[in-house]
DNA sequence: GTGACTGCAAATAATTTGCATTACA
DNA sequence: TGTAATGCAAATTATTTGCAGTCAC
């Protein structure tokens, strides 16, 4: 879980001032229950905020991001979305369906690395996994029906 | 590497039709060393087809993505550059200094799709695995310099 | 010949920036 | 009090769509 008082010190920490703006959208990510994107965080952060501009939404999202204290969540098809950061480790699991994101940890890529580094003779330095599937009450709700024929198609082969 | 006359049959099979257009758009994909955005394809492509507009190459790209022979390719900060895509397989190795798109093979990542899944409850389906670096041209030319003291934040902590 | 494909321009959508004003520390 | 932070509106930038004309099959 995120925790408010660790980021609240953080940002004071990092000479960032506490504002009333910067709480809002801070309560409204921690308390997320999936990836949201800036303008939603602005609709849900002006109710506690009613004041509140997109623009600022924008910069303080950057900021948070650069903390580390929320997390960059991308999707197969759109992009830019943002989620609770956990304590920075783990990795996302991101609900196709409703958007839900949970965060699991034991993530073994880097064992990957030295094979990706034969391979290629790139120096990697981070990776970035998300995996994509579905929560289980969207799962469940699936299954009541027929078959959604959805076209997903799978990106990834391995 | 991405086998041009493949994917010319591939559109026929699916339908499509083979215009100077998007084999110019194709041409470009396959020949590139890099990822590459929307805008700078339908630079590179124009010097094929002079006329092509923007909105064919988003066009285009779509079709292609949809039919495996290109992969959207993510990255830190922005978003949606596409790359050739191999024969599906394998995932990408991006160079945070100039953007070149490597692949590489050897995967595990869904030996951790059980992990998560007890984790999460979510049911896994698909992956999105990115590595980020530096290929080894960007790693010498680094090298050379004192160093670059930038602000490359990491994103994972695992 | 005909329907899919295209270019262009206009419409949307998403994000960033400038600047006068406000409010934290 | 001084400076960082804000809201608003305008400016960018990225992407999609409508439509009349064109071209592959």
């Amino acid at each position: 879980m995120l925790d408010l008082s660790t980021v609240i010190s953080e940002l004071s920490h990092h000479g960032f001032k506490q504002t009333r703006q910067r709480l809002a959208v801070l309560e409204v990510i921690a308390g997320a229950q999936a990836r949201m994107s800036p303008a939603k965080v602005h609709e849900q952060a002006r109710q506690l905020c009613p004041d509140l501009g997109l623009a600022t939404v924008y910069r303080t999202l950057e900021i948070l991001d650069r903390l580390g204290a929320i997390r960059r969540v991308h999707m197969t098809d759109n992009c830019e979305g943002f989620a609770p950061a956990g304590l920075g480790k783990g990795h996302h699991v991101v609900c196709v369906k409703c958007g839900r994101v949970a965060e699991f940890t034991g993530c073994n890529v880097s064992k990957l690395v030295p094979m990706a580094t034969r391979q290629t003779g790139f120096h990697v330095q981070e990776h970035f996994l998300e995996l994509m599937g579905t929560c289980d009450d969207c799962y469940r709700a699936a299954a009541g029906m027929a078959n959604a024929h959805e076209d997903r198609r799978s990106r990834c082969a391995c």
